[in-house]
RNA sequence: GGUCGGUUCGUCUAGGGGUUAGGACGUAUCCCUUUCACGGAUAAAACACGGGUUCGAUUCCCGUACCGACUACCA
């Protein structure tokens, strides 16, 4: 029997989940539901400085949100709970001491203000590289340079103290990415990375190998900015003699800003004209609100659809993907290597093709929910209509109130623009006798017959209804572009077509 | 600075030793439409540069340039 694959996400609820964030969560989904395994969430909760209250719901209802389910998670867990490192704290220090006992690590003492002297030190000095390494730990304070015995003291007076890993000092360590294929680095340019922190928490190197180690995971897809670190891993794998059932890695390429300066990140919120994060999330300090897409009126299927093509393509000229269809066509050997900018045209375009993919019963719901919002009661008969009429116009679920207000509730205002031009004589004429033909109109009024009772008005004014379509439409509609009139019309009836109309000629002035 | 990674239209990308270098978004024009949009059609638009290897390189190799990540007791 083969290996059950496992994947996992492993977020910091440092804030919000951004948006790269989100997409690699995605990956790991696709990959581990394609597989046939296991995806779990793990929270790595060791900075405790960092911590932000809320984060973790956060990353909770986002993923929700869009659908991405866990098999395993801190509310729902399997046999490698629990899945909150902080959780786990208790068990990481017998690992790095394991390494301690194997030659691999060692305690260090140095104070910060130690570790800065070091560094400018070697700045001064021109070094290259200013880091706790093979060389440059034999003039530190550690168990390396210290007489036993006084390491001994230093540990039982409760001195603080970190664990760094023993970097070998000749050494080539090689990974073979997924992604990347064969990545080569020498263990002269990596540093003594701390593994242990002077509170007792694992830093992200010893925790993250550990609990990928305890939760058996076979796939680690993560972010290209882990890359440097990944020869750090590949080592610590080797020490702790794990390296039958190290997992196989696959760097994602990073989300960048579309101006193409740098990393899209948390702080860049919503200075960029679009959102960075799935949901609104409310800044608890500031009480400042983010923007999310799901607040601006994405829907989640275009979203992810959005989202797995930024760096993933499944080959052919295929674009629109269900989840179900992201997880059939999915693969890592069809993801990018390059960095993806970040184009909010495209979303936006996704989003449209959902909502033209969705029913008119479905749409219509928005539309009665934005009405309701905004205390106009609609019928679903006409919430339909306007639904049925519209449905290709729009973007965003909100617009279908947005842009089509005006039939539901009274004109604000009209184009000045138009009326200037348009509000003649002539359109005076004809309006002024449709509103009486609409008075006496006992038929069924759709849009064929508002049009040809229109038409035979205009007729029998002996003008052509060419010159004054556009102030018929200022007259009912208060805009000069919108959806095909006659539908407007057969959706408001003959009444209000013609209090509208009658309504216009009270206030609107006549050029010429 | 160092280490690592990357580079096909403005953007997302397909392709891969011989192609008119394909698609999508966006842009423009035309058609449709008594408006706008949708839809349809068309167009402009790319292999970073320099060397090799080769009969032939956008594709393979090496350099250079540029972009990016990393370089914390953060993840």
């Amino acid at each position: 029997m083969t290996k059950e694959v496992r994947l996992r996400f492993a977020p910091s609820p440092t804030g919000p989940l951004h948006i790269g964030g989100v997409r690699t969560a995605l990956y790991n989904y696709l990959f581990a539901k394609k597989m046939g395994g296991k995806f779990l969430l793990r929270i790595e909760d060791t900075d405790q400085n960092r911590f932000v209250p809320g984060a973790e719901e956060y990353i909770k209802d986002s993923l929700e949100w869009l659908g991405i389910t866990f098999d395993e998670s801190p509310w729902k867990p399997g046999d490698s709970a629990p899945y909150r490192q902080s959780e786990r704290k208790a068990s990481y220090m017998q690992y790095a001491l394991d390494l301690v006992e194997k030659g691999h690590a060692y305690y260090a003492f140095d104070t910060s203000d130690e570790l800065e002297a070091m560094r400018e030190r070697l700045t001064a000095a021109r070094m290259v590289q200013p880091q706790y390494n093979s060389i440059t730990r034999t003039q530190m304070k550690n168990s390396l340079t210290l007489p036993e015995d006084e390491v001994k003291a230093r540990l039982e007076s409760g001195e603080p103290y970190v664990i760094r890993v023993k970097i070998p000092r000749k050494e080539e360590v090689r990974l073979n990415d997924m992604i990347r294929g064969w990545i080569m680095v020498h263990s002269s340019t990596l540093d003594d990375k701390v593994l242990m922190k002077s509170d007792g928490m694992p830093t992200y190197h010893l925790a993250n190998i550990v609990d990928d180690h305890l939760m058996r995971i076979t796939h680690v897809i993560r972010g290209e900015e882990w890359l440097p670190s990944a020869p750090l891993h590949v080592l610590l794998y080797k020490f702790f003699g794990w390296e039958d059932t190290m997992p196989e890695f696959a760097h994602l390429p990073l989300l960048l800003k579309p101006d193409g300066n740098g990393k899209l990140s948390k702080r860049d919120g919503d200075k960029l004209g679009f959102p960075v994060f799935p949901i609104n999330w409310i800044n608890q300090e500031t009480g400042e609100t983010a923007a999310g897409f799901r607040e601006q009126g994405y829907l989640p299927d275009a979203f992810l659809n959005f989202l797995a093509f930024l760096g993933w393509n499944p080959g052919d000229d295929r674009e629109i993907f269900s989840l179900e269809e992201l997880i059939e066509a999915f693969s890592i050997e069809r993801i990018g290597k390059a960095g993806t900018k970040f184009d909010i045209a495209k979303a936006k375009w996704f989003n449209e093709q959902y909502i033209r993919a969705m029913s008119t019963t479905e749409l219509a719901d928005f539309l009665i929910a934005d009405a309701k919002a905004e205390g106009v009661e609609v019928s679903r008969e006409k919430a339909e209509a306007i639904v049925q009429l519209t449905k290709d116009r729009v973007t965003f679920p909100a617009d279908f109130w947005s842009q089509n207000k005006f039939i539901l509730q009274k004109l604000e205002a009209f184009d000045q623009a138009i009326a200037s031009k348009k509000w003649n004589q002539e359109a005076v004429k004809v309006l002024t006798a449709y509103a009486g033909e609409l008075d006496q109109f006992d038929g069924t009024f759709d849009a064929g017959s508002a049009k040809s009772l229109l038409e035979a008005t205009a007729e029998a004014q002996g003008i052509k209804l060419g010159k004054v379509m556009q102030a018929v439409r200022l007259s009912v509609t208060g805009s000069g572009v919108g959806p095909d009139l006659m539908e407007v019309f057969a959706i408001l009836g003959t009444k209000e077509v013609a209090n509208r109309i009658r309504f216009a000629l009270d206030t609107l002035e006549i050029i010429d």
